[in-house]
DNA sequence: TGGGGTCCT
DNA sequence: AGGACCC
């Protein structure tokens, strides 16, 4: 099926995916917890996350907390923390970009890597370079990641998501379709419930189906996204990737006039309100460019001479 | 499960 | 503005 063979690596992408990740994000904290049935969601009374030990007690993602008890009695249940998780994410990211300056970040967990090009500087295969990001975050991290490469970033979305948890999967150029095959069309990135049905009236069920037809079927019955996808399924690169990283970290400073040698001047009212207007001002700012994009909280306000 | 985001038409 | 899809 040379169809969907693709020769050597155009780009190498990496979609990299936390396992469980607010849950192991607790277990780092407190790695008691190891091993364990836990979920997190007890503010809300529903599940938002769950360890695999509960998975496989058949709890699920957004069940009430009463009936996962129930399922699962001796579940820990926690309450979630936000500002935890985005450290841990901020940090996750850090580490990915000590091996590649070109990252996506793409949600609090999950990242896209550019590894084009970096087999040399590492001296060995994109596989082998995902066991040592997957490595390096478990042992900074304590926590657990799973790695898809292939050439497309849809392709390393399905690789990521092959093995979990813990896995690294490689699709090269030459073994497309022995994934694709096994890959339900609805589990494609992109594919919602409603190109699924329509795909499945002209009897496409898997990737590989879709990945088969010809350009001109799907030019005709779907729309550009849908168009991309497909070219990215056949390891025809096609999405962009859109180098995107938060800022870590931003600061204001402002010099207080005049200089004083006595500490307690500092705290006037009258010479720090400016100071706070700015800071108001600034998150302000922030608040509207980055969106939930990542997590704000002030590390410190210091007062310097 | 659902609230909030992006991209496309 | 509305639709489809994502996390």
């Amino acid at each position: 099926m040379q169809v969907l063979s693709v020769h050597s690596w155009p780009q190498a992408i990496a979609h990299l995916d936390a396992d469980a990740f607010f849950v192991s994000c607790e277990q780092a904290s407190m790695p008691a917890l190891k091993g364990k049935c836990v979920a997190v969601g007890k503010e809300r009374g529903i599940i938002i996350a769950l360890s695999y030990e509960a998975k496989a007690k058949g709890v699920k993602r957004g069940m009430f907390v009463s009936d996962a008890k129930r399922i699962c009695p001796g579940i820990i249940i926690l309450d979630s923390n936000h500002e935890t998780y985005g450290l841990f994410s901020v940090r996750m990211f850090e580490i990915l970009k000590r091996f590649s300056p070109k990252i996506e970040e793409y949600s609090v967990d999950e990242a896209f890597i550019d590894l084009t090009g970096l087999r040399r500087l590492y001296s060995c295969s994109y596989e082998e370079i995902a066991v040592k990001i997957q490595n390096t975050i478990e042992q900074e991290l304590s926590i657990s990641v799973s790695i898809g490469i292939s050439i497309t970033k849809v392709l390393a979305k399905i690789a990521s998501k092959y093995k979990k948890p813990h896995g690294i999967t490689a699709i090269p150029g030459n073994k497309i379709h022995l994934y694709l095959s096994n890959i339900l069309i609805e589990d494609v990135w992109g594919i919602g419930p409603n190109t699924a049905s329509l795909l499945k009236k002209f009897d496409i069920k898997t990737a590989l189906d879709f990945a088969l037809k010809n350009e001109n079927f799907v030019k005709k019955y779907l729309s550009k996204p849908y168009i991309q996808i497909y070219k990215e399924l056949k390891g025809e690169p096609s999405i962009e990737f859109i180098e995107k990283i938060s800022p870590k970290s931003i600061s204001k400073a402002k010099s207080f006039y005049p200089p004083s040698q006595k500490p307690e001047d500092l705290i006037l009212p009258h010479q720090t309100m400016p100071f706070a207007l700015s800071i108001y001002s600034l998150t302000l700012f922030l608040i509207m460019a980055l969106k939930d994009r990542c997590f704000l909280f002030f590390k410190a306000i210091s007062l310097a001479s």
